[in-house]
DNA sequence: ATTGAAAATGAAAATCATTTTCAATTACAA
DNA sequence: TTGTAATTGAAAATGATTTTCATTTTCAAT
């Protein structure tokens, strides 16, 4: 078992507590999906999550994967990823509200922490400008990763 | 005609105008979308912009209000709102891309067009960072708006 | 003004992702 | 080990959006 399968397996069972702590159970078929979605740096949709985790555990169903997706999203381990090719994609939420940059190519995922300050900053100022209370933001990057960028359309 | 209306009216021979250029044809059905959403300050979905411009032009087909939508937002005069709670809204794009706050509670949209420097800057460093080719960037706020704040939920 | 080709329309049918139903299976507390 | 409630998967239902197609309309060229 190398590195990656022991990272993969910690997380798993974390996302399996994570859970049970909120009064799911455990099973074959959500283990085979968190399998799926716990490791993956890639937003994916509930048909991609589906044929992945099928080879794990053949016996599945697609609407189970649509139910695990919803409860994975209700304990915030999943977060939902709007695009402009469309709103059916996934990635994991390792800790709540983050900003992502998406590659359009590949749909690859990376976190950019930095700059909270800054929108937190506008966040008031628009506050102060609206007189709206503001609840929630979304801020997204859309582009090419290297890879991407290198591959001949 | 009082002032609202005589706004409304250049704002919708505009945008016929816009898709004449593009080479769309001005028709009695468009033009009845149009009114609907060139003045409309909220998010409005295909069904809502159907049953509003139905009662100015009573033949109107729900496919047609699908297919103008899909023409505007291609010239650049809609663009699409995506939401926690659904993307099938829609908003006036007046010029290009724009920032939104919008209201959880009614759906009223306002642009906040400050800060542009900001994200620019925040969009510089993270490509640095990450060494993606950052094409697009959504900024969005969701919160009430001061009147959705009084109303009793 | 008339005409004709291409674009646009609306009703009906088709599509397709997602949700619901329901009988069988499974997890897990007692 | 057992009983019950949760979970599962197949099939059916749903509902938003798209496609098809015959009819109507726009608008450029006469």
């Amino acid at each position: 078992m190398n590195r990656m399968d022991s990272n993969q397996d910690q997380m798993t069972s974390n996302w399996l507590d994570r859970l049970q702590e909120n009064g799911y159970r455990l099973t074959a078929p959500r283990q085979a999906v968190i399998d799926v979605v716990a490791g993956s740096r890639f937003v994916l949709n509930p048909l991609e999550v589906f044929e992945q985790a099928r080879q794990a555990y053949p016996k599945l169903g697609l609407v189970t994967v649509y139910r695990t997706i919803e409860k994975l999203e209700e304990v915030g381990l999943l977060q939902r990823v709007h695009q402009p090719s469309g709103c059916q994609g996934f990635v994991a939420a390792f800790n709540g509200h983050q900003h992502l940059l998406i590659c359009q190519g590949c749909g690859k995922v990376e976190i950019f922490s930095g700059d909270v300050e800054l929108v937190n900053t506008l966040v008031k100022n628009v506050e102060k400008d609206s007189g709206y209370n503001v609840q929630d933001h979304w801020l997204q990057l859309f582009g090419m990763c290297s890879e991407c960028q290198d591959r001949p359309s």
